[in-house]
RNA sequence: GUGGUUGUAGCUCAGUUGGUUAGAGCGCCUGAUUGUGGUUCAGGAGGUCGUCGGUUCGAGCCCGAUCUUCCACCCCA
């Protein structure tokens, strides 16, 4: 075993893995483009003030942060504790950026006067998390961001939730979105009488699906909720789709998030005949701190893998860059986890052949110029074209045509410089022409 | 971050209660076939058993640390 390695929870791709990320990575971007979101890239790094308090403390602690140039021990002073929250700030000032949604909300900020809104971007690049890896959960991975900001309209939610849709149908991956609103989870919290525990209360309602509803509810009642009161939501939070608008009648407070829900699912479903479902689910918790309305996740009942997709409305992303009244929503895919779904599901299309179609063989001498003269001339014609780069045996050449499953071998040795022919072999058939040599008659027999 | 798990040839994996020289299949290289591959046959190369340390007359096997993988928690895409 070498002793060189990768580095914790980070991948090399592969010409396949690579060209199976293009391909999801291509049908989202069409998708995002179709409905003119513009493209935008920001740098890996941000300040690390600019990214620090946005996640919540466990987000935080989840940043890469990147080491101060120089010496910057000179300004940490003497007999400080040994403290990593204590000396994280003096020795570093920038970091990986944790999302996309952030640095986003950064760029608005910085942007702010050239900005027309409401202002519609798209953004697919890596983000990078401190955490331990496992099946799905990298350290390096890609979202594919849209988000739109400076509208409060509905039909943004629609827009994207549409286009999450569209997608999965593109992909063909059967997925469910699932639906619900920052003030269904207040309204259940305040029904709850923990409104002032409101995270702690989101967090045990996320666990439903893996813990299951009686755990669920036994966490409630510790942390000070009344069993009448678990018991309710607990049958609230069970319910699906028209009953459980029916369910959150009782939790007055919200009749406006559920009339936005209702329009937002109405509208979807005239605009969208495909297989995915778009369900109104309150047991959908996602504790992000700066969702304010719709919240939506997206899953695929099929792969076990936990959600290939989030997203949701904040009112006021970039308050804290000092842009007030800025509304926004946006919605991300998560490329890694659709990539394993994919392939779990065997659901990339026949593998597109993109090595080369035809190989010259080198037979040395001067064989080799003039062989090495018209692949050259193949490759302007656009044909992907390989020449074999020194004189060996025949049986290697073909050996390695073959290996790399390239359709034609096209050969001039000795013989056929002397009667200015040249042969081209197919290798899947094993049918051999005799040519004259000119790239038309090539381009012919291929 | 907490607890557990994994690591033997390029790949997938055997390896008994600690006991000579660590094996298999596939792949790779050479030849049969000096200009004809994907088949066959013959031969060959390749491992300080993740790393470092310890116990022992003796360690792939036992102990410790560390790295990596995967899993549960936490959190999340």
């Amino acid at each position: 075993m070498s002793k060189v390695s990768i580095a914790k929870g980070m991948r090399d791709f592969s010409a396949l893995e690579v060209s199976r990320r293009q391909y999801i990575i291509g049908q989202i971007k069409q998708v995002f483009e179709n409905y003119a979101f513009q493209p935008l890239e920001t740098p890996s790094m941000e300040n690390l003030s600019t990214l620090t308090g946005k996640y919540g403390d466990e987000g935080d602690k989840l940043i890469f942060r990147v080491l101060k140039s120089g010496d910057f021990l000179k300004s940490v002073p003497d007999n400080l504790p040994r403290d990593a929250h204590k000396w994280s700030p003096m020795v570093s000032d920038k970091a990986l950026r944790y999302d996309l949604t952030v640095p986003f909300a950064r760029y608005i900020a910085t942007n702010r006067n050239d900005i027309k809104l409401p202002f519609k971007r798209y953004q697919i690049q890596p983000v990078w998390r401190a955490d331990r890896p496992q099946k799905g959960r990298f350290r390096e991975f890609y979202q594919c961001d849209a988000d739109v900001v400076g509208s409060d309209s509905l039909f943004q939610e629609v827009e994207l939730m549409l286009i999450y849709a569209t997608v999965f149908e593109k992909l063909g991956l059967k997925v469910n979105i699932r639906i619900s609103s920052r003030s269904v989870l207040n309204g259940l919290a305040a029904y709850a009488g923990v409104a002032d525990k409101f995270s702690t209360f989101c967090t045990i309602l996320d666990k439903v699906d893996k813990i299951g509803e009686a755990a669920v509810m036994q966490q409630w009642i510790e942390m000070g909720v009344t069993p009448e009161a678990a018991d309710q939501i607990r049958i609230a939070i069970g319910t699906r789709g028209e009953n459980a608008f029916g369910a959150m009648e009782k939790f007055r407070e919200m009749d406006k998030a559920l009339a936005d829900l209702r329009f937002i699912i109405q509208q979807f479903e005239n605009n969208f005949s495909g297989k995915a479902s778009l369900i109104f689910d309150p047991s959908l918790a996602r504790g992000l701190d700066y969702y304010t309305g719709a919240i939506f996740e997206v899953e695929c009942p099929d792969v076990a893998i936990g959600s290939i997709g989030g997203g949701g409305r904040y009112a006021d992303l970039t308050g804290i860059f000092g842009v007030k009244d800025v509304p926004g929503v946006g919605i991300s895919f998560g490329l890694d986890r659709i990539y394993l779904a994919l392939e779990e599901r065997n659901l990339f299309p026949v593998d597109v052949n993109d090595g080369p179609q035809i190989l010259g063989v080198n037979f040395g001498e001067k064989a080799d110029v003039k062989t090495f003269g018209l692949i050259t001339q193949l490759r302007e014609k656009g044909i992907r074209s390989e020449f074999y780069p020194q004189k060996a045996k025949l049986k290697k050449q073909l050996d390695y045509a073959n290996q790399l499953d390239i359709s034609y071998v096209l050969m001039m040795g000795e013989e056929e410089m002397a009667n200015n022919s040249i042969v081209l072999k197919n290798m899947r058939t094993g049918e051999q022409k005799v040519l004259p040599q000119d790239v038309a008659e090539v381009m012919n027999a291929i």
